[in-house]
DNA sequence: GCTTGAACCTCCAGTCGCTGGAGGTCCCAT
DNA sequence: ATGGGACCTCCAGCGACTGGAGGTTCAAGC
């Protein structure tokens, strides 16, 4: 037998390892990101070192926030190590220009609300400047140029906070 | 002033309005949010004045980002002028509070996306300093002291960039 | 060998805030 | 009367998971 330290993970030992749930890394694979992994004859994964690497590039990825088919190409590049890495210089490139947009949009944002809240210094809701303001579809409170002052609405670059507090 | 003259919107008509899709008007209306309009006897959508203000004032908070349960909860609060907004101020700093959050996580993203991308001056994948850093999940290169320092990776709190560059 | 019970398996539905398509109906101008 | 655009309902899909139901396997202890 070579024995090559073949190290053999379950999907709870590569999950304690990782951070990432065994849900997620089942999600993963079925998703083609992670290749699929031998089995004990009952069925049960059985994952080496390569899977706990891929998976490790895979979750660090995700922090940075890159979307699947981000991943998927970026891995791709780390497969084929002969290949030009511009390609993941593009995909660097556009996911920090997204950072950007949500940057420029979420400030915007939190000038807008705080000023509300601060404005409103509590009382009866008939005269709560925060739903005063939310009213005025107008809203000519409103100091961000970037929202509501071309009709445009389409952009919805902003996901609302159902982020959680980490379970 | 109680301008009640009796403006009758179709859908379409208060889709244009306010730059919300007339899909989405439907929706909103699913949800309660907005509520049932009177009909044609065909069963067309017939709205007035208070639909168009109210999906305004939908429209804005999400703008701002507020989920739906905390529209929800404003909209109950501008249907009931007598009570106290202190419910309005939580909504809202709670709000501030996820965009704070959220800002600088971005903030960390950007400043290790755009190191990372920079050091790397292109040629060959494999070294590709992109995908170095990537692959090595305990990163040593990363400045993110709320990034995998901890073991806690269960914030995630940003979504990838799929919002497209519709803005 | 047998018994626990934790960990694992698959499949499927739900999350959030919409969006789009299928397949059909209505309304209004000509 | 007709044409065609706007409207109707219902349902599936997006991204990136998450959780539950219901069943099986594994490893440890006796």
């Amino acid at each position: 037998m070579a024995t090559r330290r073949a190290a053999a993970y379950s999907i709870g030992d590569l999950a304690r390892a990782t951070g990432v749930k065994p849900t997620t890394i089942r999600f993963y694979e079925a998703e083609s990101l992670l290749p699929a992994p031998a089995r004990t004859e009952g069925g049960h994964r059985i994952y080496g070192q390569r899977h706990l690497d891929r998976l490790g590039f895979i979750r660090h990825a995700r922090e940075l926030g890159f979307a699947m088919p981000d991943i998927r190409s970026l891995l791709d590049l780390a497969d084929h190590p002969e290949r030009d890495c511009t390609a993941a210089h593009g995909v660097a490139k556009a996911q920090i220009a997204a950072i950007d947009a949500k940057l420029r949009r979420l400030q915007a944002l939190r000038a807008e609300i705080s000023r509300v809240a601060a404005a409103c210094g509590g009382g009866r809701a008939e005269e709560c400047l925060i739903l005063e303001v939310l009213a005025d579809h107008r809203h000519g409170h409103c100091t961000d140029p970037g929202h509501g002052a071309d009709g445009d609405g389409s952009s919805a670059g902003v996901q609302p906070a159902h982020a959680s507090a980490g379970g």
